[in-house]
DNA sequence: TTAAATTGCACAATCGTTTGTGCAAAACTA
DNA sequence: TAGTTTTGCACAAACGATTGTGCAATTTAA
């Protein structure tokens, strides 16, 4: 049923019919008895105009971009549930795209999302690459967790340094000395800044020359292969800092198969937290990013974009979520 | 840059460049040396059509509405990754709808999906209610987890029976007679057939008297719940079967708190496996249903829809994993 | 050489809305 | 009553693509 149909049903012009139908009815004029009767006919056909003609003579999709790499991460799939209740609620829908962490992909989404002429774009980059967001610049972008220093692209992400520095202050105060830090993508902002927060408490602390950072990827596989290699070592740190869930997985799937217990053998803390973390034996110390107001924050500014303000990026303090498996260990003389 | 703005720079109809775009040169007799030229300045001002006008004129978005529960459920999450993936693939995108188990969101969802002239939906229904899936007849529907049994509308599904049938008839192996399995949303066709398979492996094994269903939805706090007043009876059982993860954690954290240890004081099963359930202690036995698979087909029967064939459901195989939470007790006589 | 067939492209309608503008009829003013 | 203002609505042109059809120009056939 067409905005035409309907006309004709009620003996009136389309014009008549879709200046009561969106609500502009006294702008233009039209008497309330008028209008009355377009809205109740409408009502019982249950006429809904057409979006993609509404789309294409207003110039506007209602429609947002939301690009993240792997929504089968918690994290992620934390924040798109936000996003999308978020956007929902003002009137938009979402466009999923999954990159799987690929930089192509992520690239090939932002054109087909472009060439779909959302109205915005959500994004939480892969991190590797960034110039195919300068070459967008038509298209309003919010960046998600990972962002770019060298480039004016509004984001929203945790404070990592803050994060990382917090829990590994936590570390040393209960006496650990020897801690690896199992850290992700090298070269992307979170990652960079966790890192720096983790070298920057163990300096603060004296402890400059044991800093020892391994690993480069957000995934279970290098948490588990660079653990396996950490116990080999003469040395083997009494502490672990996953910079990530996955990673953290990694660890404990290790860990376990070395027959090394958490906490009395070894301590462990994960930067992203997980249901189910609560659950482990031992209940695993986490740092959790605020990702329900990553979420929302994200969509507030992606919202004063779209009006033309000025907008500022935002950093979100993350939650330290201490559990059981830190022990306290003896400091050595 | 439209259509027109480049069919003026090349001083050619718009006819001509569209033709030579869509790939219709030889269709419609363009020469070679024309088609060679549009396809080379179009490419230098990098023109991509719109995708709005070209949905208007066609008829049809290349868009599919994917409407699912609750996308922060690691079963949700996995399912949307491998439909997003198929689904671009062959050439379409997904527009993402959180129902957050609500019948009333859902139903907005389609209308919404349906406003914006989608080619098709993939929904995992809430499933109380069925009526707006009727009304929607005109729209290429695959349901996927949970579907209607009084309704023609083709489905993907975990042969859920089987499943249950399987890991109780594992429990009362092991010894087990006052096996509780605690429920999801009753009325439901995953949960009811998990429920009949339960009753039925219970009954063939001669204890139908022993059956003990309690619960009443997908959710950590029944399962909880449910854990706590199970374990206060005078009898309580000495297995548990939680028909899905975040049941199977509530029963977790229930246990815990009660200083119930698994498997010695308790075993359980969970419905639905998790990639952390492997890293628990002892690492939580589980029934797998093939996400991946689950996906690909749903994908491929909308598709056969799509082109306009006849379809059949699909019930496949959950795979069951046996882990450390069950232990084997002495069969009293 | 002329008629017929083929080649190469353009005109204009269409998809379903929204909206600037125009024009009667009704109401008001003097 | 004649002129002015207000009221109520419709015409037709966008938005940017696709496509049935028509019509010259060229090639082929006879």
């Amino acid at each position: 049923m067409t905005i035409k149909e309907l006309a004709q049903e009620l003996e009136m012009s389309t014009t008549t019919v879709s200046r009561v139908l969106t609500g502009q009815e006294k702008k233009y004029r039209i008497s309330e008895k008028t209008a009355q009767r377009v809205r109740e006919v409408a009502d019982k056909l249950d006429f809904a105009p057409n979006q993609i003609a509404r789309n294409l003579r207003l110039q506007k999709t209602n429609t947002i971009g939301l690009i993240i790499p792997d929504i089968s991460n918690p994290f992620f799939a934390n924040l798109a549930r936000t996003v999308e209740e978020e956007l929902r609620r003002r009137g938009k829908m979402v466009l999923l795209c999954d990159t799987k962490d690929d930089t192509d992909l992520e690239q090939e989404s932002m054109a087909l999302l472009k060439g779909r002429k959302v109205d915005g774009l959500l994004v939480a980059p892969v991190g590797k690459d960034s110039k195919h967001f300068m070459e967008n610049t038509s298209l309003p972008v919010v960046l998600i967790d990972r962002y770019f220093e060298d480039q004016n692209i509004p984001y929203v992400t945790t404070d990592n340094f803050f994060g990382a520095y917090e829990a590994t202050s936590f570390l040393i105060e209960k006496g650990h000395r020897n801690i690896a830090c199992i850290q992700g993508l090298a070269g992307t902002t979170p990652n960079d800044n966790r890192v720096k927060g983790y070298q920057e408490a163990m300096k603060t602390h004296g402890l400059m020359d044991c800093i020892k950072v391994v690993g480069d990827d957000y995934s279970m596989e290098n948490g588990y292969a660079n653990t396996k290699e950490l116990l080999a070592r003469p040395e083997a740190p009494t502490a672990l800092f996953a910079l990530n869930n996955q990673i953290a997985m990694g660890c404990m799937k290790a860990l376990k198969e070395n027959e090394f217990h958490i906490p009395n053998d070894i301590s462990l803390i994960a930067f992203d937290e997980q249901p189910l973390f609560e659950l482990l034996s031992p209940p695993l110390t986490a740092i959790k990013q605020p990702m329900e107001t990553i979420g929302k924050v994200a969509v507030e500014i992606l919202f004063e974009l779209l009006e033309g303000k000025k907008v500022n990026p935002q950093m979100l303090k993350p939650t330290f979520i201490e559990r059981a498996s830190v022990s306290a260990i003896p400091i050595k003389p």
